[in-house]
RNA sequence: GGGCCGCUAGCUCAAUUGGCAGAGCAGCAGACUCUUAAUCUGCGGGUUGAAGGUUCGAUUCCUUCGCGGCUCACCA
């Protein structure tokens, strides 16, 4: 049985047409509330029963019907706004007929309006006393049951408006997201940051080392990639003049799902022109304390077991050395300084730790290697990791003195990566060097390595400024600040494989 | 893609060794003029994710498939 043919969705419609015979509209154009649930609530709430006899208000309002307690003459009615509740006084006497009909056709989930005095009941729960109740949308379907929720996780992802009817915690999620985003912008405005809009579809899709998602233009007969980083296009425009630029937006990635994860996720990139990476470490440890307090009201936030402080100076650990103190650690013998340069020495080491090693893989990928396998999960709290082989960074400018290592960092928190930064490769002999190193990883089988890229090599042949750039995972971000253990808790419509028989986003255009 | 786990009424969950598929909430009928997980009385509600197999008999055991969760690999 489909919920759409159970008896419980045969009665909503009986009641409807109940509602219909009535002479109600059964879905109207429009109500005026005075105020939203939440607003009557934050401006009533505190007032005792006293000061609300003494100087009566009357409120309008409107939400979804949660809850129905009935008594035969004398009734309640809890309604919803998503973020506040505030019950309602259904008494025979106190409505038109015509109301008091509409009271008793309700089910579960209906939209109404009402009117009415607030008051405080014997057990002191702010009400409204209803003078007029309005019916304003039917609720055709039974909603899940009101005191366990919705646990079932699949659902909530996949009907997202269940889970945010039923469970304030999600939409508690989703308020924080906004604010973070919105607090991000702040920060980065405030800097002199111009935000802008750069292409999602790209002819070669750069900016970060990624498999990307093939499309095609039709007119043009053209293959288009979903851009899998905005980098490039965002320092073609540091070229441009435009010295601090920003963009969030959505990146996508052919890539695994997991709980870190999603195929499209939001992205911060902003370019900061006369700037290095040490500007960049002292601007993240600025802007993270601050996104938390607007977002969440504290820079300590609980995350599973942990608690995380977001205060500065966060904790700095040179990539190669954290490898190094690591796989000494785990092999129980010293590896000595410089060890992991060679090639020979750093696979025979990464064999002897169990890690991977490819061909085509050099020293400094082999480091990168050991380090995510022996160190991440082990940087709980804020954790700047720098210095990065130039391997594994075709995109950043190498140390004046040390070409085997660039001037880029990797914040961890909770053992996730949430930001990515580094001095900006800007000189366009070096850049194209890179490409041409990444060409050949591809052609050894990496096809994630980077595409060259001639129009951005161009543009560098004009003059970058010497700039710093750092990319931050909003997605990651809102799990820390809202303790969720999976990336889908925070994205409102994550990916999800279509259910056998369903037509939900089916393409119709071919 | 690999491994482990899950899928039973609208929702949350039971069901002993393989032996009549149950409860609470929700729904329906009734009582009740300040309840708040309201209460009380009565009544309906199931292709146990799907398809096969074993068996006198399968929610239970076996096979395949679907969807999901966790995890490993890849990545941010």
């Amino acid at each position: 049985m489909t919920v759409e043919d159970s008896d419980q969705v045969a009665q909503r419609r009986a009641n409807l047409e109940e509602l219909k015979k009535l002479g109600v509209e059964a879905y109207p154009r429009r109500f005026d509330p005075q105020a939203s649930i939440e607003e009557i609530v934050r401006a009533h709430g505190g007032k005792t029963r006293e000061e609300l006899e003494a100087s009566p208000i009357t409120g309008r309002t409107a939400g979804r019907v949660l809850a129905i307690r009935s008594f035969g003459k004398a009734n309640f009615l809890v309604l919803s706004d998503g973020r506040s509740k505030i019950q309602v006084y259904i008494r025979q006497d106190a409505l038109s007929a015509r109301d008091f009909s509409i009271y008793k056709l309700l089910d579960f989930g209906d939209w109404v309006g009402v009117e009415g005095k607030l008051f405080r009941t014997k057990t002191n729960e702010l009400t409204i006393w209803a003078s007029q109740l309005e019916f304003l949308a039917k609720c055709l379907l039974p909603l899940p049951e009101k005191w366990h929720g919705l646990q079932d996780v699949e659902i909530r992802y996949r009907q997202r408006y269940l889970d945010l009817i039923v469970n304030p915690d999600s939409r508690r999620v989703f308020e924080v997201r906004s604010r973070v985003v919105a607090a991000v912008r702040e920060f980065l405005i405030g800097r002199g940051f111009l935000e802008v809009e750069t292409p999602m579809m790209q002819a070669v899709p750069g900016g970060a080392l990624a498999r990307p998602f093939v499309t095609h233009h039709n007119a043009l007969d053209m293959k288009l990639y979903m851009r899998i980083a905005p980098e490039l296009y965002l320092k073609r425009l540091t070229v441009g003049g435009i010295e601090r630029v920003f963009e969030i937006n959505r990146n996508f990635r052919n890539e695994g799902i997991s709980t870190q994860h999603n195929p499209e996720f939001t992205m911060l990139e902003f370019y900061w022109a006369f700037a290095d990476y040490h500007d960049l470490m002292a601007l993240t440890e600025e802007l993270l304390p601050g996104v938390a307090r607007a977002a969440t009201g504290t820079d300590e936030v609980p995350y599973g077991d942990a608690t995380i402080s977001l205060k500065a100076p966060f904790r700095r650990l040179s990539l190669r050395e954290a490898a190094r103190e690591a796989a000494s650690k785990t092999l129980g013998a010293e590896i000595p300084a410089g060890a992991l340069r060679s090639r020979e020495a750093a696979a025979s080491i990464a064999s002897r730790l169990g890690v991977e090693v490819a061909p085509a893989m050099g020293a400094g990928k082999i480091t990168a290697e050991i380090f995510e396998t022996l160190c991440e999960a082990e940087l709980v709290q804020p954790t700047f990791v720098y210095d990065f082989p130039t391997e594994v960074s075709p995109l950043s400018k190498q140390k004046p003195d040390d070409p085997d290592t660039v001037e880029r960092f990797e914040l961890y928190i909770a053992g996730v990566e949430i930001a990515n930064a580094f001095s900006e490769l800007n000189d366009p002999a070096e850049q194209r060097r890179r490409f041409e190193e990444q060409l050949r990883q591809r052609a050894g089988g990496d096809d994630e390595a980077h595409a060259m890229d001639e129009d951005y090599v161009r543009a560098l042949e004009y003059g970058m400024p010497p700039a710093g750039g750092e990319g931050v995972g909003i997605d990651r971000l809102v799990m820390l600040l809202t303790d969720s253990p999976s990336i889908r808790d925070v994205i409102l419509f994550p990916l999800m494989r279509p259910k056998a028989g369903a037509t939900h986003g089916s393409p119709v255009d071919e």
